[in-house]
DNA sequence: TTGAAAGCGATACCAC
DNA sequence: GTGGTATCGCTTTCAA
């Protein structure tokens, strides 16, 4: 077996003008400004690439402008399934724009968030952070080096979009107190998570209008496992009701009651956050909806608004929330 | 608010040089090679470039050398459950060598992903393609210019990292005939899929062998709502149990067939691939275990492999699989 | 509308 | 050990 890579390098911008009989500044007109160029030579120069192969060479063309057509998009945990659609809708639309993307999964570390930070900031033209667990400094820093959209934190004077569950969370508690609920648990998600401070504080406010009470329970991780060791405290607590901090958590908690014998909605009402995962809990999961393709779209819209313009809008980007009743609440159980 | 970004262009190699009193290639050694150059030198040209700020620019450095440190992961799918735990470990095992990655999202689609391959080709020092729908002859050429390693498709000579369903195939469809079953259907995926040929071709082998009968179906899209539709035409032939293509196939048929009051195992026996769902269908799902993040992480080092020797292996690593019995899998109904 | 030539910021080969 | 210089592939004045 030949195992040699054929020495075809990439064909050069100089072999295309070589082979279309024009200078190499000519072959890059017609990429980069084909307006300057007659409409023929234009068409053949491209034609002849074509038949060559050639791509421009991304990294040549860096060093020359200074930028890069790539942008970086880091998230805490690539599987997480809140994520996979944002970093989908990022894809696209980066692509769409002919940019590429690079993806770093930060694992939650704000050390490691940093150093994937360094070592991506000098490859492309902007940044993407999702969920960002950086202190606010450093990110104030970055953006001084580099445009930044984040999602989901909020950092005043930043370009941001953020899913505000505030909507979505008060829904659900007027919906559990319809039901008649009385004691409501939240189970909370990071506690440098800005999603997580805002759908507690919402739970706390809506909770608190209503005359509603509120058991606050802290998971080691928001995950499934850590939903389903949630259970016995859910367990112990008065509480007829749950929001948890997501679906994942809340799948989780599900799981874990149904193993002692808990079964939502009967035995307990479950609320999840973000409707990642549809109706494909059992039973189909009550949820906050969260979008997070369109907070990635978004992203990468006021990412490249901000590319485009030369400076940060510093505005923050709302994204609405909403409740979906399926199967996991009901009346409470008196006990 | 102020959004400028400071002024300050990075330092150049240039400046450090003059700043350090030294030639450009000197202070280039002093982080190359500094073995090449006197402790002092090197000692002297580190001080200086740091109280400067001066970090080596690796676009700069990439076009001189033609490599980059970064390496291209192209999937058909994010959103799909298989591929985020196989996204993670490429990039948690690309980032312990140092590099970065880019990931680009296919949408099954080969057009597209042949598009993505020549954006990212010059930016990069390989690529992963997962799942690739590239015609084999695309593939091959691409080889000729790039380090190369292939997961789940199968091209002779190449570096390729191939999950093998066919054991745990056959340990599913053992399982069923031990409980009785004497006609099962398989729920086939997408035909480009190398996946699916070679867990069709397991089924129909080892159900041979046990005098099985086998009814072959395909969905219209490998996914959760073309198992749910399947599960009409499922219920209309004598199969008493079925053998989907992935989980998400096997968790929309469990729902589909639910709707229809039958519910698994009593009413019909299903089997799932890949085991990234875990327990987290109802009942819980017996399925055929794949370890994506096994094959991310493998892919990876291969490809490692490969650019250190400067050379492909063009060995197949192979993958084992494993049947994972859960709750979905019973005795057969009489019908 | 097109061509020629000077960089962009590093590396690496060849001298000294 | 260190200094000069060609080179990587492309963009961008400046002339023609």
């Amino acid at each position: 077996m030949d195992t040699m890579k054929s020495s075809a390098a990439p064909p050069t911008m100089q072999q295309v003008a070589r082979a279309a009989g024009v200078a190499r500044s000519t072959v890059s007109r017609a990429f980069t400004k084909p307006g300057m160029l007659s409409t023929e030579t234009v068409a053949q120069i491209k034609s002849v690439a074509a038949s060559l192969g050639y791509v421009p060479n991304q990294v040549a063309r860096a060093l020359s402008t200074g930028r890069h057509g790539n942008v970086a998009l880091i998230v805490p945990d690539v599987a997480n399934p809140f994520f996979p659609p944002l970093i989908r809708a990022v894809e696209a639309a980066a692509d769409a724009a002919g940019m590429c993307i690079f993806l770093g999964d930060s694992d939650e570390d704000p050390a490691r968030e940093a150093r994937l930070v360094g070592k991506l900031s000098a490859q492309v033209d902007g940044l993407i952070l999702a969920s960002c667990r950086l202190a606010e400094g450093a990110i104030q820093a970055l953006s001084g080096r580099l445009p930044i959209v984040l999602i989901n934190r909020d950092v005043a004077g930043m370009d941001r979009v953020l899913i505000d569950s505030a909507p979505g969370v008060a829904a659900a508690v007027r919906h559990l107190h319809e039901l008649g609920h009385r004691c409501v648990a939240y189970l909370a998600g990071p506690a440098s998570s800005w999603s997580n401070e805002r759908r507690r504080i919402a739970v706390l406010d809506t909770a608190q209008e209503s005359g509603l009470e509120v058991i606050q329970i802290a998971p080691r991780r928001p995950s499934y496992e850590g939903g389903m060791a949630a259970a016995t405290i859910v367990r112990s607590t008065r509480a007829t009701a749950v929001i948890a901090f997501d679906d994942l958590v809340a799948q989780g908690l599900l799981a874990g009651m149904a193993r002692m014998g808990v079964h939502a909605p009967a035995g307990i009402s479950v609320v999840g956050c973000d409707d990642v995962l549809a109706t494909r809990t059992y039973p189909a999961l009550t949820t906050i909806a969260s979008r997070p393709e369109l907070a990635g779209r978004m992203a990468m819209e006021v990412l490249l608004e901000q590319l485009a313009a030369g400076k940060s809008s510093g505005a923050a980007h709302m994204l609405n929330t909403e409740l979906i009743i399926r199967a996991t609440t009901g009346l409470p159980l008196l006990r």
